[in-house]
DNA sequence: AATGAATGAGGGTTCATTCAT
DNA sequence: AATGAATGAACCCTCATTCAT
């Protein structure tokens, strides 16, 4: 393993090393969406790198590692994405759309992002055997969520309901979007956020 | 290979033939929902049912034949229950609240079954590398809940909107009530069936 | 096993019993000869002759044992009926040329034999690895080539030369004509032993 | 697969990558020399080379390939032998002579290889199960034999005869040499070569 | 006499990982 | 920093053999 703890309790890399690192995400990114999280071995990942296989066990310390930095790497970007969007939106209502339409709007241009993280979210394991990312993973999302709903019941634009289930419904609602947009390309995946969109607001508003 | 086709057409096996298929299938379902379908080998199959590895190759032709049986008979349960219970239910929106009801009813004691058809479906894979079950899997399940939305909208109950979008929503938000329940074993899933039973019918009323 | 040996020092088998064996050594003798000998697994050879796996283990005390009785049934038949031919033949010239044309005119009809014949010598195996018909198995065969050279060297019809070297020749030659026509059906058979018969006669005779 | 297309059309591969192939491919000669094909398995040829049997995978794509390149190593050379022996000679009587001769010399050094080609020859199948080295490796040896013969007939040195059937006999007789020989080392080689001669050339002229 | 069920050893292959260079 | 060679474990599958019925 090459990187190591600086001075600052941060991870320091070489520009080099960072950037070998990014090469191999990518690689790996495109390799998981293409053919799955089961047949990505690291030979074929290496080779769409245009790298040695040893390499990727240079500079990760192992599959799991590599496949964690592609979740961090993929899901940070959108992530910073979404929550940009929401920037300066006051009304629960707005905000519910934007999210929704914003992550849509940004999956649209990183589709191999989205299978990809899919594919590891549904099968990168722990020593025990217990998904990584299990659902318990969604927490944080969900306490995003939340936020908007709450903050809707609080202001009376939201009846009230249990803002957990909505929360969860709401996620699984549009990472259902994104499968079957991946399954069928030429589903129109805006129109499918407006529609989501309003069913959503629908169910929320009295 | 075991079964062979009889006179009648119908796999025709013995009785005790049928009964060791259906505790491996028992075994297959336990392990993959434990430990993923990746790690679900052979092996780890035959020691939980307690037989030895060759046994499963001796009535299965395959890792794959045994999947798919292990969906036949897990997924056959399933619609069976759910078809009962929606039967003689007249309008839409009972109709819609019968089958989140009936279905997380039926769950509530086959969390395994669940699990597991999850890991089949999104990692069966055939010859040519493309998943077994691929979207035709949930095109059945889309098909019949647009049935139940279209209906509706016929008997003026719902509003007009997009039926595949409400599928595709109403059938990932079953689901994530599943992974939510299956991972927060504490949760009450009836509570959460009717809650979720009451957003989607907002979702669909003028 | 199911032999026993009896007060006169012979295997005594039950009628039945002796047929079963006969039937198994035909299938075992076509199955050979259609996929070779690796390829001949019990349970082809069971499906075949239309029995149980299990059965053949029951007549049989393993495997080996089965294609030595395929080799023993078919073997004898051949030389039962070349010797016969040979029968009263006088002059070593008649002798050498009837041995060519008997074993050839029975070939032809009795091609199965011929390939599960070679496929057995050329395979199976003793348990030190070493094959259990190897070339010492030939040797009665080269015995009996030899007397018919040395007649006809003590009867002045040939010139002298090693009589070892010619059995080894002939045997071969006449192997390598059933190789060759079992190889490529369209071939003239008997065409082909006589003219190898010339040959063998020519390379003889002063 | 280790081996790549360089730009020359040729197979290039590193000095160290042939050395390991030369030296597994030389470990599989004597394995099948010693136990024969079928019991010839990789962990045997891996474990007589003092490798792991994953090494081999990691220099063949398979089993097959292996075999292939065995025959190619093995087969080539004896070839190259013979042809260079027989350059120059000039009359059909001496070119039958050379070519046993030269066969048989070559030979007395190479058991293993001799051995091990004909395992493969007769044993390795193609997927459809068919021999992979079926007729046509006999063929080519048929149509240069041939050659001489007729170059024998043209010259007349020999008399008229089936240049086909003296191919496969004259072939076989080789063989046998050699097999006679293998089963019993104190046997005298190149006097069977030179009596061998002896009796092809006797059965061709006038 | 005959079956079907069951085992266990061994087959070839894939793959993450290690290591010398 | 990077490679290619090498390992060993685990994979699915085949098969001769055994055994209760």
């Amino acid at each position: 393993m090459r990187s190591e703890i600086g001075p600052d309790g941060q991870k320091s890399r070489s520009f080099i090393e960072d950037a070998r690192r990014a090469q191999i995400v990518a690689a790996a990114v495109e390799v998981i969406a293409e053919v799955g999280f089961a047949q990505a071995s690291l030979a074929r990942i290496a080779k769409r790198a245009g790298i040695s296989k040893g390499l990727i066990s240079y500079h990760f310390a192992g599959k799991d590692e590599l496949m964690v930095e592609v979740v961090e790497r993929t899901y940070g970007a959108i992530v910073e994405r979404v929550v940009a969007d929401m920037q300066g939106v006051e009304s629960a209502r707005q905000l519910l759309r934007t999210q929704v339409m914003s992550v849509a709007g940004y999956m649209r241009g990183h589709r191999s992002e989205l299978k990809a993280l899919g594919e590891i979210f549904g099968n990168l394991r722990d020593a025990d055997g217990g998904l990584h990312y299990g659902i318990k993973s969604n927490e944080e999302i969900y306490r995003a969520l939340e936020q908007i709903y709450r903050f809707g019941q609080s202001t009376g634009e939201f009846r009230e309901f249990d803002v957990r289930v909505m929360a969860v419904t709401h996620s699984a609602s549009v990472d259902a979007m994104f499968g079957y947009w991946a399954a069928n390309p030429d589903h129109d995946l805006e129109a499918h956020a407006r529609h989501l969109a309003d069913l959503l607001e629908r169910a929320c508003v009295t």
